[in-house]
DNA sequence: TTGTAATTGCAAATGATTTGCAATTAATTA
DNA sequence: TAATTAATTGCAAATCATTTGCAATTACAA
C-alpha cells in the first residue's frame, strides 16, 4: 500500500520496525497482525502511551484490548517496551532502542497530562551511597516530574 | 490500660495525637472512634501503610475497610497524611508532621517489600533548571529507589 | 501442505478504590 | 441534659485497570 521512502527518518522507522519484529522472532514469538499493529503505533509515539490509548489508535477491530495487555506484557519482558507509572492509575508503555534498558523520566503537565521527556537523572554517586548506607544492592529508582506546563499557565 | 509516660519520645506522640484530632476539629470534622483507631495505627509507624494493613492492624470489627479509604482521602486533602506509590498498585499513607510537607522518598527491596526512610531528594537546582528549560511552574517529583536489602541478599 | 505450539477473543475473575443511600452519631445549641 | 443537624459510617453495588480460563484460530517451521 505505501510506497518505500528513503528519507533518513522514515528509513530509521523502517529498520526500527523490522528490527523489532527480528527481536521477536528472535525468542521463537509470532509476529501476529496484532503485534505489529502495536508495534507500528509505538513507533509512532515518542512519549508512553496507555492500553487504553494503544487501542484508541489501533484501527477498530484490529484486536481485542485484553491481547495489548498481554502483548505489552510480553514486550515488557522482552525488553522491548519500558513500562512507566505516572501514578494515575493506567500503565505506560515506550518503546526501547535495542541494547537500550530505556532508563528515562517525564515532566507531566498536572492540569492536561502532556508530557516531556527529561534526560537529566538522579546523580548516580548519589544512589551509590544511598545504596551503600543501607548495606541495598542493584538499586535503581523510579522518578517522575510533575508541574504545570506553559499552556495551562495560560489558561489560568 | 496503659499508664501515662513521660519520656521524651512518648510524650512528643502523646502530643501528636491531641494535635492531630486538633487539626480535625479546626476543620469542622468530627473524631471518631475509626478515624481516631487510624491516626492511632499511623503514629505507631514510620513507614507508610496501605490501607489493606491499617485495615488488619485495627481491633477487627473497628470499622469498615471504605471508611478507611474515605478517611484517607480526608486526612490526604487536610495535609495530615502523605500518599505514597511504590508501584505495586496499593497506595501507601505515613502520618505528615503539623506544618510540614512531608515531601521526603524510600528504599523499598523488591523481594521482600522492607523500607527505608531516604532524606536525599533530587537535587533542587536541577529541578529547577528542568522547569525552566520546559516552562513549566509548580514543578515537584516522584522519587523511590529499589533495590535488594541486606537479608535478602543473603538468602539468595 | 501439515503439525504444533503460540496467539487470540470472549467472558468471567480479580483487586483496588469509589459511590449511593439509608441509618448512626459527634458536636452544637437551646 | 436533651434536641438538632450536618458529618460519618456500613453495606451493597459500581468502577476501572488488569488478569485468567478456555476453546478456536493462526504463524511458521518442517
Amino acid at each position: 500500500m505505501k510506497k518505500p521512502c528513503h528519507c533518513a527518518q522514515h528509513s530509521h522507522q523502517k529498520q526500527e520496525l523490522a528490527s523489532l519484529t527480528t527481536r521477536l522472532r528472535r525468542e521463537d514469538r509470532k509476529i501476529t497482525g496484532p503485534r505489529a499493529a502495536i508495534l507500528e503505533i509505538l513507533r509512532q509515539h515518542s512519549h508512553p502511551l496507555t492500553t487504553k490509548e494503544i487501542f484508541a489508535e489501533l484501527p477498530k477491530g484490529e484486536c481485542d484490548l485484553v491481547t495489548i495487555y498481554r502483548a505489552m506484557q510480553l514486550l515488557e519482558k522482552l525488553g522491548m517496551v519500558k513500562r512507566f507509572d505516572f501514578g494515575d492509575g493506567a500503565a505506560r508503555f515506550e518503546l526501547v532502542e535495542e541494547g537500550d534498558d530505556g532508563h528515562h523520566h517525564h515532566l507531566i503537565c498536572t492540569q492536561c497530562a502532556q508530557v516531556v521527556e527529561i534526560e537529566e537523572c538522579f546523580p548516580p554517586e548519589i544512589e551509590r551511597r544511598i545504596a551503600q548506607q543501607n548495606g541495598y544492592r542493584a538499586v535503581t529508582h523510579r522518578l517522575e516530574f510533575f508541574g504545570v506546563c506553559p499552556d495551562c499557565q495560560r489558561l489560568k
